[in-house]
DNA sequence: CGTGACGGCGCC
DNA sequence: AAAGGGCGCCGTCACG
């Protein structure tokens, strides 16, 4: 670890053994609250929150170095400073030099067997990686929207670890109740559900074949196709476009056995411990800049278990989401006035509504879900040209981010990220269908494949700067969470760690919404801090372009009595 | 036995 | 003629 001091001195935290280290760096912090650089927040922030130290801010080298390596703001200044041989993995089979970042930080204290013995020390590489990607940024095309995204991604990598370490409140016998409500008493082992069962049976007789197995898709789909039930696939949308008396209990056996399989017994005895769950976080893990998660599925917990998101005792959920955050990111970025006003102290799509753009607001949400999908078929295709006449700029922007994919090209969020070029594949076959003589068949598929690009980009300059928003707010909601932090009252949630205790904490983290788990009497002031992070999250990106980000905010013991 | 592709479906 | 973006995870099935 190196800290920067005030003065913007970098120097390295001594060797210490780990036992010594959270005590040294609580010291620093609170002595001067230094910018941390590491390599990797998940290599050190763990053992720091376990010992209930938390810090203000660190660069995280890791994640920095991914966006600095793909951002097209950067490119002619990633070519004054390469990377040092330290970070560039050996060529493979003649592939191009990339950026090894993940050697970099193995060197770092765990596999030292392929570091080469004059190489430096890991501070000193930590230190030459530090120095360059902050040249890369001074000498870029977007010096600014760089540092603003490195930090709020470095910041996001610190939330994700004390989300993972606080873990997110789950009272385990309410999501028994739910399976067994949903499912029947628990199976002895092997055994499937008793309302499963049930179902299954219904189905089999329905379709007179006592031997169909339900869980085998083609085994189902034969089954189904014999019973004259015309069927391509046994999607539920497509079964429900049937009339037979099997597609009912059919729909609902599916629907049980996802949740058995995806959210079950299995999975609670798997994920959640001690009144908590604790999926790992994994910011940026998209290539749009959104997160993911490694395990537990956290990021599509159905809304069916959500009742067993509970606070502790004492303890509330702030729960906000980001009203229509997509299509006011757009308005933003595209600098559409007459986009922006349509969301402007009301709910958007109703905008969309009172200014004729559309009938309904059904309506609306379809055309603006088509315009940053690429939709051209269906409702959603027909009413595209309806938005694209009342809001020619915001189009504009979508339009040209899907021509630069077709053609095989990059495009770039708001603050700087840019999307991956296509594969090799992809462009293989665009040559191939535009040589003389390609078949009719090969430039049917081309362009399929360079329309399915083109909606990529299109989508990917929305979804990137709307991931770059929703980490400034968290950032700035973070900040000031920890600020409360000297006040803090007796009621504690010792289960969420010594860092935590007695402290409003995030606990969630989902694309345009947040959890924060406070005790109850602070929860308004809490709520105060989340409305006013979101609206300082819109002047940071977009200073005084005239867009809100309204948010849907509930203070509730139980996540599904929110929204 | 493990691995990877695929169909399907949960969330935004 | 057809034309919806991003993910993770499950079970099945083919394969080595």
């Amino acid at each position: 670890m190196l800290r920067v001091d005030a003065g913007g001195a970098v120097d390295a935290l001594p060797e210490l053994d780990a036992g010594a280290l959270p005590a040294a760096v609580a010291a620093l912090e609170a002595a001067e609250s230094p910018h941390w650089v590491w390599a990797d927040a998940r290599r050190w922030y763990p053992g720091l929150l376990g010992a209930g130290v938390r810090i203000g801010r660190a660069h995280d080298l890791r994640l920095c170095a991914a966006i600095l390596a793909g951002s097209a703001a950067a490119e002619l200044a990633r070519r004054v400073h390469p990377p040092a041989p330290a970070w560039v993995s050996a060529p493979r089979g003649g592939a191009e030099r990339v950026p090894a970042a993940a050697a970099l930080f193995e060197l770092d204290g765990e596999a030292p067997a392929e570091r080469a013995p004059d190489e430096p020390a890991t501070a000193a590489r930590v230190f030459t990686e530090f120095g360059r990607q902050q040249a890369i940024v001074r000498d870029s095309a977007a010096p600014g929207a760089l540092r603003l995204l490195l930090a709020a991604e470095s910041v996001g990598g610190l939330i994700g670890v004390e989300m993972e370490s606080a873990g997110l409140p789950w009272d385990p016998g309410l999501h028994e109740r739910v399976l067994e409500e949903a499912l029947g008493p628990r199976p002895a082992h092997g055994g499937k559900p008793e309302r499963m069962a049930e179902l299954a049976a219904e189905v089999r007789t329905a379709l007179e074949q006592p031997g169909v197995n339900l869980d085998s898709q083609a085994d189902l789909l034969r089954a189904l196709q014999r019973a004259g039930i015309a069927v391509a696939t046994t999607r539920r949308w497509e079964l429900r476009e049937h009339e037979h008396p099997a597609i009912e209990p059919l729909i609902a056996y599916k629907k049980l056995s996802r949740l058995l399989t995806a959210n079950g017994w299995a999975w609670l005895a798997e994920w959640v411990q001690g009144g908590r769950f604790r999926p790992e976080y994994v910011p940026g893990g998209a290539a749009t800049g959104r997160w993911a998660t490694n395990g537990g599925g956290a990021l599509q917990l159905p809304k069916q278990v959500r009742r067993a998101l509970v606070a502790d005792p004492g303890w509330r959920l702030v729960v906000a989401d980001a009203a229509q955050l997509e299509p006011r990111v757009l308005s933003a970025i595209a600098r559409d006035p007459a986009m922006a006003a349509a969301g402007r102290g009301r709910d958007f799509y109703a905008g969309l509504v009172d200014r004729g753009v559309v009938e309904h607001r059904d309506a609306a949400k379809v055309a603006i879900l088509g315009a940053l999908y690429g939709a051209t078929s269906g409702e959603s295709g027909r009413l595209v040209p309806r938005l694209a006449r009342a809001y020619p700029r915001a189009m504009a922007h979508v339009d040209t981010a899907a021509r630069e994919g077709e053609r095989g090209g990059v495009v770039t969020t708001f603050l700087g990220r840019s999307s991956p070029s296509p594969s090799a594949g992809w462009r293989a076959l665009q040559s191939a269908a535009s040589q003389p003589g390609a078949s009719a068949a090969d430039e049917r598929r081309a362009r399929s494949s360079a329309r399915d690009w083109g909606r990529f980009t299109r989508n990917f300059v929305v979804q990137g700067s709307a991931a770059e928003w929703a980490l400034c707010w968290m950032g700035e909601l973070r900040k000031r969470l920890m600020a409360m932090d000297a006040g803090a009252p007796s009621a504690r949630a010792d289960a969420s760690g010594p860092a935590f205790a007695g402290v409003p904490h995030l606990v969630f983290f989902l694309h345009d919404e947040i959890i924060v788990h406070s005790p109850a009497e602070l929860a308004d002031e809490v709520a105060g801090h989340v409305r006013e992070s979101a609206a300082e999250a819109g002047r940071l990106l977009f200073g005084d372009f005239p867009v809100e980000f309204p948010l849907d905010l509930a203070i509730v013991e139980s996540y599904d009595q929110a929204g």
